[in-house]
DNA sequence: CTAGAGCTTTGAGCGCGCTCCAAGGCAAGC
DNA sequence: GCTTGCCTTGGAGCGCGCTCAAAGCTCTAG
C-alpha cells in the first residue's frame, strides 16, 4: 500500500475518529519507509525535512539519546528514528520545546507516568483542533479578499 | 444574524468555495461586531485578542496609521480596526510581517498594484492549506498516540 | 485636590528555536 | 599523501515578534 494512499485512509479516518483503522493504518505509515539499518544524521535530517543542526540540537537539550560508530559519529536506530519523527510531528503543530522535554522525562519515568502523558496528549490534541479552526477562518477570510480582488475561486 | 451562525455558514462555504455566499457571508462577518465609533487602544486590543503593545507596535513599523484625539491618544476608526482585523488574521495563520508590511505598501501605491497584491494572496492561500494539511497529520499522529495509551477517542 | 490607572514616546530587552562558528577528526577519491 | 566534504564538540549568534522600561501626560473616582 502506497503511503499517499494510507495518508488518505488516515485522514478519512479522522472524520470518523472511532474508527478501529485508526491505529493500524498509523502503525503502518509510522513503520513505513523506515529503513531497518541505522542512519546517518544527514539521512534522518531528509527524512524528516529537518537540517541536521537540530536533530544536534535536539539531542543535546535531552529530546532524545543518539547512539555512535567507531567514529564517534551518530548512528540513528529505528526507535530513535520513530521518536524524532514524534517529536517533529508535535513541534510542526506547536508543542513547545520546553514541553517535549517534559513528556520525554515523563517517558523516561517509565509506565507511571502514562496518565500524565494521556492529559499532555488530549490537551494537544485540542489545541491542533483550534489551530486548525483558525486557520479555516484565516483560509476563508483569504478567499473572501481575492475574491473582492476578482481572483480565481479554490479549484 | 447571530456570529456563531455567521461563522458556521462561512466554514460551510469554504467547502463549497465556489460559492457567492462566501462574500456576503463575510462581508457581514467583517462589519459585525465593530461599533462605529472611534475605539481605544484597549478597546481594539479587546476585540482583536492582542495587546495594546501590539497594537503600537504594528503602528511604529507601518502596518497602519492611527489617528490621535485632542489629547493625543489613539482613535481607531472603521477602517483601521477592520485593517487590524485583517492584519491579525494574515499574523495568525502564518504571515510574517516582513510581507505584511510589503503587502501595505502596495494598497499604498494604488490600485496598480491589485495583481501583486492577489499574487501574494493567493500563494498565502497555499501556505495555510499546506499548514491545515500538516496540522491534520498531527491531529491524526496524536490521536493514535492517544489510542495507544488507551485514552477516550475522540467525542 | 489627589491618587491611581492608563495613555504617550523612544529605545532596549527577551524568549524561542534554531543556526552557525571554530577547531579538529574521519572517509573517499585523485 | 592530499584534498574535499561531512562529521564531532561547545559555545556564541541571530531573526522574529513581541514585550517591557522610563519618564511624563491625562482622565476618573473619591
Amino acid at each position: 500500500m502506497a503511503t499517499e494512499e494510507l495518508l488518505q485512509k488516515a485522514l478519512d479516518a479522522i472524520g470518523e475518529p472511532d474508527s478501529p483503522l485508526i491505529k493500524e493504518v498509523f502503525d503502518r505509515l509510522v513503520t513505513t519507509d523506515l529503513p531497518d539499518r541505522p542512519m546517518s544524521v544527514q539521512e534522518v535530517a531528509d527524512l524528516l525535512d529537518a537540517s541536521p543542526h537540530t536533530l544536534r540540537y535536539y539531542e543535546r537539550i535531552g529530546l532524545i539519546e543518539v547512539d555512535r560508530d567507531a567514529s564517534g559519529y551518530r548512528t540513528y536506530d529505528t526507535d530513535a528514528v520513530r521518536r524524532l519523527v514524534f517529536l517533529t510531528r508535535m513541534r510542526l503543530s506547536g508543542m513547545p520545546i520546553r514541553d517535549l522535554q517534559h513528556y520525554v522525562s515523563l517517558v523516561d519515568q517509565g509506565e507511571g507516568t502514562v496518565p500524565e502523558r494521556l492529559e499532555m496528549l488530549l490537551e494537544h490534541r485540542d489545541t491542533i483542533r483550534r489551530q486548525i479552526r483558525q486557520l479555516t477562518l484565516s483560509l476563508a477570510a483569504t478567499e473572501y479578499k481575492i475574491a473582492t480582488y476578482g481572483g480565481e475561486t479554490a479549484p
